[in-house]
DNA sequence: CCCATGAATCGTCGTGTCGA
DNA sequence: TCGACACGACGATTCATGGG
């Protein structure tokens, strides 16, 4: 967070409003719930469940007299009464462990930031549910929120499936889940402690892998929830609840408009901090944001298709997608806010733009997606001079099929791969990479001869050549000027080889320049028509997703292309706009 | 090559533990 | 009481994923 321009993490949804009711009442009075003694337990625990955590007992025992001060897990909280003169110095679980329990029980009324990542919506039913059986939880943020990141982390030992595995629990989270005054004690605090507290005063079956053993993080052993809350809560989570009644777990309010609004409200603002580098950019999130939300909502009724499509991912791609998924599905408008190094907008948080393309023409298979044509390279032709490219282009035969041909690669994916890394600055062995693993991941390995067919290309050569040149003439100016005017130097970028850099942001924003007549005319059609006849929903850096509000497109779509189209004629970039074609196999 | 996001990894350090 | 040792945690870095 030291990045001004990042926002922070958008939960702060948790200020003194979003206190769950339940809270009301309590501040003042001191816990006399069951917390008076029964917690406690501190010893009550049975002597071995050992590895978990504590294999303590055996020597407190006896050195201690304050052996009962230790086991006062909430014993700061009542300083009402304290003792004088004990248990003070010679604690034998030493001052970090008490400091740990009184931070952890100060973490019932907390400020608490929960990870991004980590869904929180559940129907109300299965709340109630939960906050029946552990009746805890409605009165202590700290244990609700860890309660919450055990049963819905994505983060799952087995890196597989959504919702399989056992949930992993570095400190790191575990301490964000009770509070900033938890997290800020820092090196010093002791998670076990935390969360044997959190198996005597919530789930006594709790239990956990022991830590560091191999590097890695704690993992739940057993979550210890009571099995038929179990099974409701996967329930509820697996179903498509687009109409259930939905509220965050963790402050209890209802995920309604309002709250909706407010979460728009608030990313917006957070957006704003970051400033255009051209003034397209800036008339494209004016655009952008001022969509109506509930147009986005209208997506979530192809949820389950979306998962489906997603439960196909091999990989680690897989959780990728669900949290986006999550994210999406908690607020589906995305909000764009700009970067250092690029005029291109970007959403600031995951959601559709990064979302799994496959999965992602799920969601929107209502909205038509359009978008350049081999748009990198025809850039990259023209502002180079690569005449086999620009020739290539303006052909009958697609570069696609002309590098199929000559690699023997018969998908496209790896060979896109393999041109955005040509014409965006790649080195030839990342270009290889790039190209070897898209490949590898569609489940046709691209041997080093296809790689070396690849480069050897005479489009992709020449493009090469020429980008060598290209390079050196931004090395010599120190720097070089975009489309709009900004100029981009070499000293700003650190990086070792800045040029390189430059190169792309050139091509970006010359992209966007390509792209804006669409907008253009979007704006005209918005300002022409009571309704808008289609508006655009989503934009994709080098294409754009349109909505139709009513059945025009034969009629619009070629008025919107051909004010693309004319521009790239003018400007003289042989690429046009084109309409995506849903290719399943 | 640009972007955002998050997980894994590795070296360092202070402190509790335990045996002498 | 002292010193060796292991542990839990930090912080920065590296490596993944996704998009173009």
């Amino acid at each position: 967070m030291s990045d001004p321009t990042a926002e922070q993490d958008g939960d702060f949804i948790m200020d003194a409003e979003s206190v769950p009711e339940a809270f009301e009442g309590k501040l003042e009075t001191p816990p006399k719930r069951r917390g008076s003694k029964s917690t406690i337990q501190g010893q009550s625990r049975p002597p071995e469940d050992g590895e978990t955590g504590d294999r303590r007992e055996k020597k407190a025992p006896d050195r201690s007299p304050k052996a009962s001060g230790h086991c006062i897990v909430q014993a700061p909280l009542c300083e009402a009464k304290n003792r004088p003169s004990a248990p003070q110095n010679a604690d034998p679980r030493g001052d970090r462990w008490k400091e740990t329990e009184r931070r952890t029980n100060q973490a019932r009324n907390a400020e608490i930031d929960l990870p991004a990542s980590l869904p929180r919506l559940v129907s109300r039913e299965v709340r109630g549910q939960a906050m029946q059986t552990y009746p805890i939880l409605r009165e202590h943020d700290g244990h609700r929120a860890f309660f919450l990141y055990v049963m819905n982390t994505p983060n799952r030992d087995d890196g597989g499936h959504w919702g399989t595995g056992q949930p992993v629990i570095p400190w790191r989270k575990v301490a964000r889940c009770y509070g900033k005054r938890v997290q800020d004690y820092g090196r010093n605090l002791r998670t076990r402690r935390i969360l044997k507290m959190y198996r005597d005063q919530v789930v006594s079956d709790f239990d956990w892998t022991g830590y560091h053993s191999n590097g890695h993080a704690r993992v739940v052993k057993d979550t210890g929830v009571d099995p038929s809350l179990e099974e409701a809560w996967r329930e509820d989570q697996k179903s498509d609840r687009r109409d259930a009644d939905l509220v965050d777990f963790f402050t209890g309010k209802k995920h309604n408009a309002k709250r909706r609004h407010k979460l728009r409200r608030d990313r917006i603002r957070a957006c704003r901090a970051s400033e255009p580098r051209c003034s397209d950019g800036r008339k494209w999130r004016r655009y952008l944001h001022d969509r109506y939300p509930g147009n986005y909502y209208g997506l979530l009724k192809h949820m389950p298709d979306a998962k489906e499509e997603a439960e196909e991912i091999e990989g680690a791609g897989r959780v990728q997608t669900f949290v986006n998924l999550r994210r999406i599905e908690e607020q589906p408008m995305p909000f764009y806010r700009f970067s250092e190094n690029t005029v291109r907008l970007t959403t600031s948080r995951s959601g559709l733009q990064n979302l799994n393309s496959d999965v992602r023409d799920k969601l929107t298979e209502e909205w038509v997606k359009l978008d350049l044509s081999s748009a990198q390279l025809a850039i990259a032709a023209k502002d180079w001079g690569v005449e086999s490219a620009l020739k290539q282009l303006r052909s009958e035969e697609s570069i696609w099929d002309s590098l199929k041909n000559r690699t023997g690669v018969e998908i496209k994916a790896p060979l896109k791969k393999g041109s955005y890394a040509t014409v965006y600055g790649g080195k030839r062995g990342t270009i290889k990479g790039r190209m070897a693993y898209a490949a590898a991941k569609e489940g046709h390995p691209m041997d080093s001869e296809a790689q070396r067919r690849f480069l050897s290309h005479p489009v992709i050569s020449e493009l090469l050549e020429k980008r060598e040149a290209k390079l050196e003439e931004i090395q010599v100016n120190g720097g070089a000027t975009d489309c709009y005017g900004n100029e981009i130097s070499t000293d700003s970028i650190d990086d070792d080889s800045p040029e390189r850099s430059v190169l792309s942001q050139l091509a970006q924003a010359r992209e966007m320049q390509l792209l804006t007549p669409a907008l253009e005319l979007a704006e005209e059609v918005e300002k022409n028509y009571q309704v808008a006849p289609w508006e655009i929903m989503l934009y994709l850096y080098d294409g754009f997703v349109v909505k139709f509000n009513t059945p025009t497109e034969e009629y619009h779509i070629p008025h919107i292309q051909e004010a693309v189209n004319q521009r790239c004629e003018n400007l003289g970039y042989p690429t046009r706009l084109e309409v995506e074609t849903m290719c399943q196999e």
